[in-house]
This record gives C-alpha cells, sequence and structure tokens, in this order.
DNA sequence: CACTTGACCTGTCCGC
DNA sequence: TGCGGACAGGTCAAGT
C-alpha cells in the first residue's frame, strides 16, 4: 500500500525529524531486510549524520553525511516510525502507544541517534528492505536505472504520458499505469481511482483509446495523488506516516474498498473484479469496455 | 520481445 | 472453535 502519496508523506515526515541526528547504533536481524555487511554498516553508518531526505518512486533515500545512502523501500507492509522525545507530543499522540510496543516482532531494522531517539523499520511481510549503498551507486541500481518520470517533475506533461503509456499498447490500462517504468509511483489504490475519474475501464487494452482520454488520465493520476498527499495517504491497513500517524485519503476513495458501496457519481454499485492480477474495483455504468459499447 | 503469472511473506478473514 | 485456503499488493523472476 505505500504508494507515491504514502512514500512522499514519509518522507516530508522525516525531513522534520531525522535531518541532521546522529547515528549511535544500528540493530538490524540478518536477513534480506538488511543486506548489508557489517563492515559497512560499522564504517558508514555508525557516528555518521543525516543529511538530507528523499524520494524517487516508491523508494527512500536517506543520506548520510558519511556519502552513503540508506535506501528504503517499504513494500506492502513497511513503516518507517521515528519514536523520541515524546515529552513535545503530549497525551493523545498516535506515537504514544508506539513508543510502549516499539520494537515488537515486526521490527526489522532500528537506528539509534545520539540524544537518544529512534527509527524504527516495522514490516509484518518482510518484502521490504533497509540497503546501504555508497551515493554514486544508487543512481546504478536497476530499479533506479529504469524507473519512469516523477508524475509532479513538471517535464512529465500529457504528451510525455502518452508516448510512454503507449509503449504498453498490447495490455490493459491497469497494468500499463502499475508499470513504474512508464510512470513512477502509482499502485492498485490510485490506478482503480484514477481509472474511475476519467471514466476508463481497468481492462481497456491502452491501444483502444484515445490520446484525448490519455491526456484526462494523466491529470487525474496527478490529482489523485495530490488529493492523497495533502490527506497524508492512504491508511488501509499497515501504513503510518513517520509519526506512526494513519492517512485519511482512503475517506476521500470513491471505488478503492468500496465494493458493495454506491458509486459517488451514479449511485451504481461497485464492483471489484481481477485485472492485471490485482483485486480491481470499478463502478460498472461509469467504467464500461469500449468493445462492449453500442457505437 | 511483449506480456502474464508466480514467488516472495505473514496476518487476517471467510466458510465449513 | 479450529482449520484450510484465499487474499492482500510492490517488484522481480520465470513462464508462455
Amino acid at each position: 500500500m505505500p504508494e507515491l502519496p504514502e512514500v512522499e508523506t514519509v518522507k516530508r515526515g522525516l525531513e522534520r525529524l531525522v535531518v541532521s541526528k546522529t547515528i549511535k547504533h544500528v540493530h538490524h536481524k540478518a536477513d534480506k531486510s538488511f543486506p548489508n555487511d557489517q563492515y559497512l554498516v560499522d564504517e558508514f553508518m555508525l557516528g555518521a549524520t543525516i543529511s538530507k531526505v528523499t524520494r524517487r518512486a516508491k523508494v527512500l533515500l536517506i543520506e548520510l553525511s558519511s556519502t552513503y545512502t540508506i535506501m528504503v523501500h517499504l513494500k506492502m507492509t513497511g513503516q518507517l516510525v521515528f519514536v523520541g522525545d515524546t515529552s513535545r507530543w503530549g497525551a493523545g499522540h498516535p506515537n504514544d502507544s508506539l513508543v510502549d510496543n516499539l520494537p515488537d516482532k515486526s521490527t526489522r531494522v532500528h537506528i539509534e541517534f545520539d540524544d537518544g531517539s529512534i527509527l524504527y523499520f516495522n514490516d509484518q511481510r518482510r518484502f521490504g528492505w533497509v540497503k546501504l549503498l555508497p551515493n554514486h551507486a544508487v543512481e546504478l541500481e536497476p530499479f533506479m536505472q529504469k524507473v519512469g518520470p516523477e508524475p509532479f517533475d513538471p517535464a512529465f506533461t500529457p504528451s510525455v504520458f502518452i508516448e510512454r503509456v503507449r509503449r504498453r499498447n498490447g495490455t490493459t490500462i491497469k497494468a500499463a499505469i502499475l508499470d513504474q517504468t512508464v510512470l513512477a509511483g502509482v499502485g492498485n489504490i490510485y490506478a482503480d481511482e484514477s481509472l474511475w475519474s476519467t471514466m476508463i475501464h481497468p481492462a481497456e487494452r491502452v491501444r483502444n483509446i484515445s490520446d484525448a482520454k490519455l491526456r484526462e488520465l494523466h491529470g487525474a493520476i496527478i490529482a489523485v495523488m495530490q488529493l492523497s498527499i495533502d490527506k497524508g495517504g492512504s491508511t488501509n491497513k499497515n501504513y503510518v506516516d513517520a509519526e506512526g500517524k494513519r492517512g485519511s485519503y482512503m475517506e476521500f476513495a470513491n471505488v478503492f474498498r468500496r465494493e458493495g458501496q454506491a458509486c459517488t457519481r451514479c449511485s451504481t454499485i461497485i464492483e471489484k473484479l481481477r485485472v492485471a492480477g490485482r483485486g480491481t474495483h470499478i463502478c460498472p455504468h461509469c467504467q464500461v469496455q469500449l468493445e462492449h459499447k453500442d457505437n
């Protein structure tokens, strides 16, 4: 579930919470959640200061003063939660329970800073990872080499989107926009929401969709993700931000996880189907495949 | 090559 | 209540 808006929300939280902090200890389990040589951890993490936090696609990049970068992918159930200086939050802050409960059995890595605060990487399903790389090696990672443009980059114009999405003319539009090499950051939630918004059936072949419609979709992807960032992302199940807070975008979702409920546009009951191997939510009245329409 | 499906994991939910 | 199986979904590997 962490898609672009969720990762962006975590990134903004970390910018506020951990930049300029110095790493004192790194606790980790020796598994693929943390595939790093111990001597590199000792040499380039311990004593290093966090200089900058950025995001590319769904990947978080935590730059250190040591010329190394901590690369984090949350995949489905990953969380990066900062705990420290609880006094300034006050009673009732969502972080309170986390202070008491972390680390827990989902904690794969935790980074302790010299002021006693701690950044936890939790991941129930262990698909996510935390990798330490020299700065120059980040862009050489295979994923970073092939990932498509950032949706909020001004260079990502409608024509750029159309040109890239048409490289996947033979597949369904949902598979095409989920493809991270077409554009960065779209996952299952925002794919369904942007397709509902533009009244495109997720199983429609890209080649059947007009440029005008793809132009609309370009705008909808950006709009939907911007709204979600404004709402702190979507908490479907596991996702929380860097302070342990849930996002509220799901309250604004029109189809995702709303099967059985009325479409907000036409009151038809939302259905769930399977497209591109994913659970997919549509309004069967608003989103009709072109070959099934009369004329 | 283009595209689809399965694997990676574990917790949760549903039906019997 | 217990138990098996389906499901969740980001990305890569394997299969068609």
